[in-house]
DNA sequence: TTTATTTACGCAATCGTTCCCGGTAACAAT
DNA sequence: ATTGTTACCGGGAACGATTGCGTAAATAAA
């Protein structure tokens, strides 16, 4: 089934005119007269004309659409910079095409190709996991494609970047079970390969040292694909709670590996806070209503997608090569609740 | 900042040749000489050659991409379908470009044009819930564009639709809660436009009907949006609560009527399932670890996408108009948990 | 009346790619 | 020597839209 579209050539040749005038007469030219420009737009209306976006594309060198590469739609953290994204690409005549990796390499270099080759005008992106090296965004970025990085950025690329503070995000989350009486705070982390990762667990570590706690390596469990598996949470919480000393606090540094920690312990019928505190990263929208309802480190994601989006637009509309770049910084929000405050 | 790509001409101009016996020997013609291929090849591997998509899009006139239209990405049912919906698409080699309605009629009347316009080979659509006007989706069939629906579908359209038994869903969580003692049993449900609220309160009444619980209109109450503004199901809630004989359980017929009649109840301190019983239909991950843990409808929401697309990419490339077009029906899963079970 | 200016429109190139035609060799068959 | 065949390659139109340039007719200025 091929569906034919009304052209300009269609409206033309019923009018008995020219393209260029057609054209001309839709753009409202000067050089049309307004008899010939009232016939045109009349007709347009009527055989409901819209204007091929691909065949400007290919004239103009843009198609007005920007890229995303994330791992997972389905995480409410960025499906909310996805709309924060969107908010401001819509605003600015800018459409999304949105590309998921699931945390793996080769899906997010196959996707970055896809999306480059497509003609987007630029993309933003959040690196998967798995992901080292990086020839596949160095490449375009050194052909002065336009990217933007946000939350999992890259060290090794010069451009504008936007993520949170996640050392203090994760100072604060500690520091909080410190004040609220855990000695023994373990950290579940991501991917080792992330910035975020390294992040968090250094501002942990700040604060543990702050505090005059020893900080214990074997506290810290790598989990690589972020909590999507739950066997990798699962091994992680096994390794921690054979210990000799046993942590009495867990730090979640992201989503699925918080949820995925009260999954275990519901499982185990391990009480929380009273056997294992448990604080951790989390946007979703539910944490409040857990049990028992969750303390969260919340970042701004919305506000994320937004100010990456419009960097990305600032970099894309340059008339010359973009040299100085800029990294945003925004402030996480802890929310404390149940799970991470002691029973008297 | 202006992109610009390696084309075919570049290589020919690079080798002498012409574009045409470029453009044969990168699809391997067997009119060209092996050395002449083996040359080109060679140059545009080394100059990292892509087909520029958008100029081939003009030229055949499909652009191997299908649209999505879905009211929210921040809804596990919706992303889960998306998922699956990728999954068959990249496996035919077809790429998805996702839009939100927001639940808004004019933000879905916005998006289903541009993404015509756009050139895209077909369109899976679930409807906004302020839809009930047609006539963009029906313009664009009439003229043989391929449509699918899925979830949220609409009666006056002849297409293919795939959708989950709504009716046994609704039937089968409120038998259970008869079966559980409950007698007065509320139905919170989304907005009177859609499909899939009609069929669960028709399974609702049904299964009433069916153990000789008289059915009392008071007792079914309407979100517009669909749980996305809390103010409307405290709203509802509200007016549930005042009646004179006050329902004993629940059935929330969406995602986010659910867990909001949940935050409702904690707010209010109301027990469940104690003071009231909650059964919903929902496909978050997390509705074992609320608290109380929730009993949930779920929906096969990947397997959903999955034949959706299946159903599209062959109406995208049947070679004659479809006439006659069916409608998948997919069974639900009732997940029995402690929101619906009165302590002894 | 002649020349200059304005008005209103068409021609053709362009973007990157494919593909229908032609065309030119070299070689074999007649 | 003529014709046919095969192998290989190029020219140019087409897809839909924009735009610089050219130009005819109409009008204004001389």
């Amino acid at each position: 089934m091929k569906f034919e579209a009304v052209t300009i050539k269609d409206i033309a040749k019923a009018l008995g005119l020219s393209t260029s005038t057609v054209s001309r007469a839709l753009r409202d030219s000067y050089e049309i007269s307004p008899e010939t420009k009232k016939l045109v737009l009349e007709y347009a209306e009527k055989i409901s004309y819209r204007p091929n976006p691909i065949a400007l594309s290919l004239k103009e060198k843009r198609s007005r659409s920007i890229g995303i590469i994330v791992c997972e739609i389905a995480n409410s953290f960025f499906s909310q910079i996805i709309n924060g994204i969107e908010s401001i690409a819509y605003d600015n005549d800018y459409n999304v095409i949105i590309a998921q990796s699931h945390e793996s390499y080769d899906r997010e270099v196959i996707n970055v190709q896809y999306l480059a080759s497509r003609s987007i005008d630029g993309l933003l992106v959040s690196v998967s996991s798995e992901t080292q090296d990086l020839k596949h965004l160095k490449n375009l970025h050194d052909r002065g494609f336009p990217i933007v990085f946000f939350d999992r950025i890259v060290d090794e690329m010069d451009t504008h970047k936007v993520i949170v503070d996640n050392f203090k995000g994760a100072y604060d989350a500690t520091e909080h079970l410190i004040k609220s009486g855990y000695q023994h705070i373990a950290n579940i982390a991501g991917s080792e390969y992330l910035s975020i990762t390294k992040e968090r667990i250094n501002g942990y570590q700040q604060a543990l040292a702050d505090n005059h706690i020893p900080f214990n390596p074997l506290y810290v469990q790598h989990c690589l694909h972020g909590g999507m598996v739950y066997d990798e949470v699962e091994k992680s919480l096994n390794q921690l709670l054979k210990l000799k000393k046993k942590p009495d606090a867990i730090l979640g540094c992201a989503d699925k590996l918080t949820t995925n920690c009260l999954r275990y312990f519901k499982k185990r019928k391990i009480k929380v806070p009273d056997d294992i505190a448990l604080v951790g990263f989390s946007n979703l929208d539910l944490t409040d209503l857990l049990s028992p309802s969750l303390t969260v480190v919340r970042q701004p994601a919305f506000e994320m997608g937004q100010i990456a989006t419009d960097l990305l637009i600032q970099l894309i509309e340059s008339k010359r090569p973009v040299k100085d770049f800029e990294k945003r910084v925004l402030p996480p929000q802890l929310f404390i609740r149940e799970s991470s405050v002691k029973q008297k």
